[in-house]
DNA sequence: GTCCATGCAAACCTTTTGCATAGTA
DNA sequence: TACTATGCAAAAGGTTTGCATGGAC
């Protein structure tokens, strides 16, 4: 239901005073419809497809209102571009990463969160966000 | 004993092939005199203090070269920059980074750990390395 | 003397921004 | 109509690279 996302975006949109428009639809449904973790590149290339064009410049500002709205989040993998994945609602994951064919799985560990809460009041900190990516060899690659 | 440790960076370079210089030298004390996580920007503008220049360039290789002799690990923090932090041999560690004053406190978790690598069996992955990190406000900020 | 390392500046890559035009409300 | 969004191209920020010169061995 990427066209329901969208338009939960756009509706959004309205809600915080931007404007709805076809670029941000485009782009919205494109990122919804492809899943997984994707780069500005990737999201371009796959609108580029359709007949109407979106300009990366605009893509990179749609995204900005993404994860303003709480639709999407960035993520940084090692290779130096951004990375964006649909925000799920109270369900967060870490993940586990293919250096050989960069397969990205989510998982979830309970315990790894407690103990992470745990270190942080050890050192005083108050937690707001983390980020862990294990990285390693799949299956099918080894 | 950073310039210990330069010296032993320096025969590394010889043992590989590479040429020993003055400036990979100047680099490596730097470097190791520092400590912390340090960018290329951090160590060139304490190189500058001293009389003898070393250019932004040499200090990229260079930064290459120690990781590449396993003297230096290079980071990716959220920031867009790459830092560089001092190898230590067997010794692993993670991050506890403050969002507001960019302390960056390091730990380690032996549970946390042994949890990940279970999770990797889980899904059939053989871990090569991890990354976590874990972004918070640290007392003095608080 | 040979060949690698340095320094500079230009190139690169991803992302951001200025500005004129197009489009929304 | 008023004012925002888009697209382009230029700028920005970090890092890499080509090339002539300087330095190590």
């Amino acid at each position: 239901n990427a066209k329901a996302l969208a338009e939960a975006f756009q509706a959004q949109l309205s809600a915080r005073g931007f404007r709805s428009t076809r670029q941000r639809g485009v782009v919205a449904e494109a990122f919804f419809h492809m899943g997984g973790h994707l780069s500005v590149e990737e999201i371009h290339d796959r609108i580029r497809q359709g007949t109407a064009g979106v300009g990366p410049a605009t893509i990179y500002r749609t995204m900005k209102l993404l994860v303003e709205c709480e639709m999407a989040k960035a993520r940084h993998f090692g290779d130096g571009r951004t990375r964006y994945e649909a925000y799920e609602a109270g369900g967060h994951h870490d993940h586990l990463i293919c250096t050989t064919c960069g397969t990205i799985v989510e998982f979830e560990n309970e315990t790894i969160e407690r103990l992470q809460e745990e270190v942080a009041e050890r050192h005083a900190f108050v937690l707001s966000h983390h980020r862990m990516e294990l990285y390693g060899v799949c299956s099918a690659c080894a």
